[in-house]
DNA sequence: TGTACATCAGTGAACGCGCGTTCACTGATGTAC
DNA sequence: TGTACATCAGTGAACGCGCGTTCACTGATGTAC
């Protein structure tokens, strides 16, 4: 038994309904991947008329960006997370190639615990060169998902295990192979053991690592 | 201005009509994925009142199974065309690393040339291992895409270039490395040109095949 | 410090749409005798 | 060879649903004087 008149007062001014309609689209995203983001329901999880989502959003698809976005920044805070478990070893080159691994295993691991965002991360339209655009889907780093694999390149070709040459080639083929493994895993692989998935996991990542490596030996 | 009569006359009792809805859902899914698969729109384009659909598949979900495995089937026709321009070198090793790399060229090439059914050939249910499932999705050879895959590495085996014991994680990391790939041409990388599309392939099918050739020397 | 007023951020009702699915039906087909 | 009849494969109408979006609105907020 609400007093109806307080209810109604509360909900003028949301104060953060745009946020707040992002966190609920990104929930309804993490169970039913980008097709389950609907606008009538984020807005009424937050507990406000489906129209006041046009004040924020031009249009349904605008709150989907805004979604994706969010699933891009939770996929790198997943390949950062990894990283910071990286400890030096005093070898630069083996540091260089674990650091790669934590990349990949970031990623796989972000694919298969959230499988609704790691979706909706990858379903919007062709990544258009905006300007603004590239300062969406960062982690805590400040760095994207690619960023953060293209540093962990660069780490390598410091320390003088990939060439230079290599590099482009050397990140779309780690991207690649890291990207398909999460899809089949959730998808034809999808019953496999937690054990068989860490196996097939070490397995893809060594073959990139080798790959990589062989390359510049020509 | 037909006779009313008689183009009612020629609605009943279509023939096929379970074929020919299959066929316009995969159409559909063609422009639009699995998504795009529209009971209604199908049997409007067959000609024929939604219900009808209700004779010949018991809810949508089943019409959709039906088009995907249409879609499967069609992903191992291009595999098996590249298969098709493969000529026998004389040299058992080559030959079997072609047929590899023939594999996942027309993998490739479905994906970019037919999106929408790639992406409905995946997008199904994970696999229940039903028993008539098990002859659905299949080429003009009767093999499905992961069968073609087995069976270029099976030859790999027989030619003495990949090791038996390393065969099951072969398969995996092959198929990770040219699914991920196709799904990145398809989203983040749409803007390369054909030549850079070539090339990237190359190099991924190169990494891949190198991958299992070292593999047997641990 | 108080007041008029523009602006902002929400409301409630309604729109048209197309969907999947179900109902009772009807006309054509093929089989038994 | 003809006829009765069960079966089959369609029809037409309707259902409830939830969606994205738009309309005219209203109450709260903050600023100018």
């Amino acid at each position: 038994m609400t007093v109806p008149g307080s209810t109604r007062h509360q909900r003028y001014h949301h104060g953060d309904l745009r946020r707040a309609l992002v966190s609920a689209g990104t929930d309804l995203a993490r169970q039913g991947g980008p097709t389950a983001i609907v606008l009538r329901e984020a807005a009424r999880r937050v507990g406000v008329s489906p129209n006041a989502a046009y004040r924020h959003f031009s249009s349904l698809p605008d709150l989907i960006e805004a979604v994706a976005s969010e699933a891009l920044s939770a996929l790198a805070r997943s390949m950062e997370a990894e990283l910071a478990t990286c400890r030096p070893s005093g070898d630069v080159s083996s540091d260089a190639l674990s650091r790669l691994g934590a990349v990949g295993r970031g990623y796989v691991h972000f694919a298969l615990s959230e499988p609704g965002l790691f979706a909706t991360a990858f379903a919007r339209h062709p990544t258009t060169a905006d300007p603004e655009g590239a300062s969406r889907g960062v982690g805590d780093s400040g760095l994207r998902p690619d960023e953060l694999l293209g540093q962990a390149l660069d780490g390598m070709v410091v320390a003088g295990v990939l060439d230079p040459a290599d590099r482009e080639t050397a990140a779309t083929n780690a991207w690649a192979s890291v990207h398909g493994l999460s899809e089949l895993m959730l998808g034809p692989l999808s019953g496999l053991t937690p054990a068989e998935r860490d196996s097939l996991l070490d397995a893809v990542l060594d073959l990139v690592c080798r790959g990589l490596l062989t390359r510049k030996h020509p």
